[in-house]
DNA sequence: TAATTTTTGTAATTTTACTACAAAGCAAGG
DNA sequence: CCTTGCTTTGTAGTAAAATTACAAAAATTA
């Protein structure tokens, strides 16, 4: 530890109980031995006393007040309240996969649960300064194509939606080649908007090189790190909650969201600008 | 007080801020005091001690000790805890709406939280009978017919994918005429899924009306109370946070929950019936 | 108004958390 | 391999915080 008080200063952000988790592996055995038998029930953890925990841990009193200075509190009973707040909003970092047994509370609730979850990993990954160019690009051009394929076609469908309303001049080819028509046809002044939820699609890849051939500006809304993405002049990248079927979750809301978020900076931009 | 000891007997499945605001009424002056320093700053009382929350309130603290115990706590300090949990989900409870001086990271952040508060309403609101009938209903019909008009047909689209995806026999017809065509030739097994986020718009009601008359199975996807929702056997209600306006959260991301969410009961009761 | 019940506060007790210090463990240098 | 100096851990004592028991005050009822 020696010079190093604060553990966790690199990650102030992150709530209690990631700071621990990420912290594991630079702590010494006595902190370790807190550390596990902490986040093994960090809900129980916080209706222990001092006393219980370090009995549990093995470990002295001190020491367990000694590892609660190191997580940025005050001692003892601070930690224990910021461990209990970290212990209800991380009701959200574990996602529940649907199974076949579950019952349809069961799987509602745990549908929502993954959604939401999803929701908040974007929320803490999202590029404000993308999303900023994003808007910027779209208000600019002077045509808009969208194209989505699949399970994206009605999210293709939504963002066409929400484009017109925003007063732009948006427009989603339905079938392929169609779609394939517009991308070959660039105009100065188009932009393409492609929507894939795998970013690995053939068809929808072929469309962006086609765009990419034209030197035309193309924004997808894609995973990171997807063929997709790298093709692509303006990445609006969205992650996922990993190690969780398609069936668990709606991931499309998460789309929907960043259509949604656009739309609202197109909409407030165009207020200031006249 | 007298017999009754707790005051939140009635309501213990809410979070404990609810619990005291709800309460307030039936406190005598004493405990009012408490209450209302409390409720004043929630998050400052949780790093308050007895001592100093009893001074600021002008009461003794034995009395800050009983009004704990009278919500269902041990005592002052897990009454702590319990009050930081609940600090920490009502930041769901407040919604903020989107303004046009917001810059990008705001109204991003405002956008996501938002919609997330409208699921977790939208989780507490929802009904397991409604959803296991609409399953039920859904996988027995021969044809599905799904109506989704303007901001909706997005929506529609989605249902169609799914529920193609899940093996039933779905269909968006895109226009209008091709709508009424579809609901004014009702055959034995059709089943209409009406689709609309104001549950009020003229055409959909239409076709409501038309199903109505040949006594054809409507489930709709609409706001409780709408007309549309009084029209339909079979009602998916979607509760959305009220008091905000159509910018500033997404409504849609919690209808796409709710396709998701009967897309994965169709599958986990199709697993089942073979 | 007196008697009874309920509510509130004072004072003592207990529990809990914290601090100072000393012992043990560990690493670098002789 | 031992010593010196540093870090880590624990023991014991101290301080603070919360709780309890009890008594006084207020309110209610007859």
């Amino acid at each position: 530890m020696s010079q190093m008080n604060k553990v966790a200063a690199w990650s102030s952000e992150l709530n209690l109980i990631c700071e621990m988790r990420s912290a594991l592996s630079h702590l010494n055995k006595t902190e370790k031995k807190i550390a596990q038998n902490i986040l093994a029930d960090p809900e129980a953890a916080t209706q222990k006393s001092i006393a219980v925990l370090a009995k549990n841990s093995g470990v002295s009193e001190p020491s367990v007040n000694r590892f609660c200075k190191r997580f940025d509190t005050t001692g003892f009973p601070d930690f224990k309240l910021k461990l209990a707040k970290a212990a209800v909003s991380g009701i959200w970092e574990t996602v529940h996969p649907v199974k076949p047994e579950d019952d349809t509370g069961k799987y509602t609730t745990k549908i929502i649960n993954n959604t939401i979850a999803n929701l908040m990993a974007f929320k803490q990954s999202v590029s404000y300064q993308q999303i900023q160019l994003a808007v910027d690009a779209l208000i600019r051009a002077k045509r808009i194509f969208i194209v989505g394929l699949g399970g994206s076609s009605a999210t293709a469908r939504d963002a066409e939606c929400k484009f017109l309303q925003s007063g732009l001049s948006a427009c989603y080819p339905v079938d392929l080649i169609m779609q394939r028509m517009v991308a070959s046809n660039y105009a100065v002044g188009d932009l393409y908007f492609l929507i894939s939820q795998t970013g690995e699609t053939k068809e929808i890849i072929e469309v962006a090189e086609l765009a990419k051939l034209n030197n035309a500006p193309v924004i997808c809304l894609a995973p990171e790190m997807s063929r997709l993405s790298r093709l692509s002049t303006l990445k609006l990248q969205i992650v996922r909650v990993n190690s969780l079927d398609r069936l668990s979750f709606s991931s499309q809301a998460t789309y929907q969201v960043m259509l949604h978020i656009l739309a609202a900076g197109i909409s407030v931009q165009k207020k200031y600008n006249g």
